[in-house]
RNA sequence: GGCUGGGUAGCUCAGCUGGUUAGAGCACGGCACUCAUAAUGCCGGGGUCGGCGGUUCAAGUCCGCCCCCAGCUACCA
């Protein structure tokens, strides 16, 4: 690979929960990202994988009377069973218990020692014994007895102190507003870096970055009484992919990413702490981070008490992965939240797939097989109507490319759509069934425009919905070597032997109510 | 409370620095066609552009006030 560098990565996914729509939904969006870059040439690293330390880790892993690292090891198979059943196309699946992950955070960590942005100090909060766990003062309440309790668990809370490591985060807040001033594509969307600067604008606190409660992560250098906290233990896999602290490593050549993709809920820790972090151990922050929405189900929040959590797998299984990869990408601005219903979903599916795309595929093939043998039809002097087709389908390579470089994937997909819907307007228009009788030479050509239209536009679908443009392709006999995108203008060659068609988007039909 | 974003056809949304009869997709109604996955194409109905007031020759598009919705307002990831 010779091209530009392109680093995208999802979050680290934390061990505690199976995966469900949420994680589908990120990995999704930087599988498209990475699919899109490599076939465009660039030298692309997509990584992926799971947090793995903290307290709720160990106290889970007890809880199911396994071994931290064992537990760990079982739930992280299921991110890894994701990935194969999403036809994710990761580089690497990173974990946070790898001996390099503890390397690399411990050199991260003495750097930021050695900067002066360290400093041990004491951590002190509403400590609940009952949870484990601290609460602000907000989040807790003295009741009658005078006794004060987390609101939301009921626990008794105590004052407690305890010796922690502090990140002198207060000392970034005008060089981090700076930096978001220079590189006014480092958030997005625009709503959230509204948030973030007016988050920091409001100033910062010192953060605490260790714990001495619990031992299940990535022990301080010199005190191994204290445990990094973990968000600096998690951030920091984004570098030990590249192979901090060796900066020979070749895949050093990746830093900064180009992309870090979260949800929304995580922007503060990659758009304030993080850069804070790699700034003060002299190190580049990324080029930007995106934060996209949540999904509701059928209008209602999503939550495992109101038990309506949204199975990645099965959506799959009963709508298709590729009708599944499109409708999540397709429905909503990416960055806005959305609300996932069925019937919308099959609306995309049966409209926009099967009758719209997978309906025009399926019938200039079929009159390309029944009419011209089976080949490439020969390509004679073009109209302007052939012309106008052709020249929007060609316009859609840098047109696309632009919408997926500001990851708004609906953009790009209505885009495309666009010309699906003008190719079938140009088919009634020509009807190439008529000319049949009439004009054969003319058929021939008006059906290779058509076939040459939708060969543009599936290398353009290849990265949302890669097997079935892979299908696609291969009706048109388009070989494997001639799909990247430096082939976009490479025409079909009239007199190609063609396969039997076949429709590679079927109708879903909702299944029979059972006879009562 | 403060800050940010938003309230445009039944639904989801476009409408950049103000300028001819406010648009798209879906849904709905009619027509055409028959190559195709009962698919496709054409035509159509439907909107006081949240409310009030203001600036202007002219305002969804600018200003003010008000109403409603969403997000953020730090150490659970």
């Amino acid at each position: 690979m010779s091209g530009r560098s392109y680093y995208v990565t999802t979050p680290i996914y934390y061990v505690n929960d199976v995966p469900h729509i949420g994680h589908a939904y990120t990995t999704l969006a930087c599988d498209v990202l990475a699919r899109f870059m490599r076939l465009d040439g660039r030298d692309v690293h997509f990584l992926t994988g799971t947090d793995e330390h903290g307290q709720k880790i160990e106290k889970a892993a007890a809880a199911a009377g396994m071994a931290p690292q064992a537990f760990t090891d079982k739930v992280s198979q299921s991110f890894r069973d994701l990935l194969v059943k999403m036809n994710y196309s990761p580089d690497n699946f990173i974990r946070t218990t790898e001996k390099r992950h503890y390397e690399a955070c411990q050199a991260l960590w003495e750097k930021l020692v050695a900067a002066g942005d360290i400093y041990l100090g004491k951590y002190a909060g509403w400590y609940s014994v009952r949870d484990e766990t601290y609460f602000v003062e907000g989040e807790t309440e003295v009741g009658p007895d005078n006794k004060r309790r987390a609101t939301s668990t009921g626990a008794e809370v105590e004052w407690v102190e305890e010796p922690s490591y502090f990140f002198k985060l207060s000392a970034w807040t005008d060089r981090l507003l700076e930096f978001y001033e220079k590189n006014p594509r480092f958030i997005a969307p625009e709503s959230r870096r509204n948030e973030v600067i007016s988050f920091v604008k409001g100033g910062l606190q010192d953060l605490s970055v260790s714990r001495t409660s619990f031992s299940w992560g990535v022990p301080v250098p010199g005190d191994p009484k204290h445990i990094m906290y973990v968000w600096l233990d998690a951030l920091t896999n984004y570098i030990t992919e590249c192979g901090y602290p060796d900066t020979t490593n070749p895949l050093w050549r990746f830093w900064p990413a180009d992309l870090h993709m979260v949800g929304k809920d995580i922007i503060r820790f990659h758009c304030v702490f993080w850069p804070a972090f790699l700034m003060a151990a002299d190190l580049a922050p990324p080029q930007r981070v995106f934060a996209h929405g949540w999904w509701t189900n059928e209008g209602q929040k999503i939550s495992k008490s109101l038990g309506n959590v949204i199975d990645p797998v099965e959506l799959v299984d009963t709508y298709g992965l590729d009708p599944v990869r499109y409708f999540l990408l397709r429905e909503v601005p990416f960055g806005n939240d959305g609300d996932l219903q069925r019937r919308a979903l099959i609306g995309r599916l049966n409209g926009d797939l099967a009758n719209a795309y997978g309906n025009l595929c399926q019938r200039v093939l079929s009159i390309v097989a029944k009419n011209c043998g089976s080949v490439v039809p020969p390509k004679g002097p073009l109209t302007d109507d052939d012309n106008a087709l052709l020249n929007r389908a060609g316009g859609l390579m840098a047109a696309v490319r632009a919408e997926i470089g500001e990851q708004a994937f609906h953009r790009a997909l209505i885009l495309i759509w666009e010309v699906i819907a003008d190719a079938n307007r140009y088919v009634d228009a020509q009807a190439p069934w008529a000319l049949a009788k009439t004009d054969p030479a003319r058929r021939d050509t008006v059906l290779w425009v058509l076939a040459e239209t939708i060969r543009r536009v599936t290398l353009l679908v290849q990265p949302f919905m890669p097997d079935s443009a892979a299908r696609i392709l291969d009706q048109l006999a388009v070989a494997p070597e001639h799909r990247a995108f430096a082939a976009f203008d490479r025409e079909l060659v009239s007199g190609t032997a063609l396969p039997k068609p076949q429709g590679v988007f079927p109708r879903y039909v909702e299944p029979a109510k059972a006879a009562s």
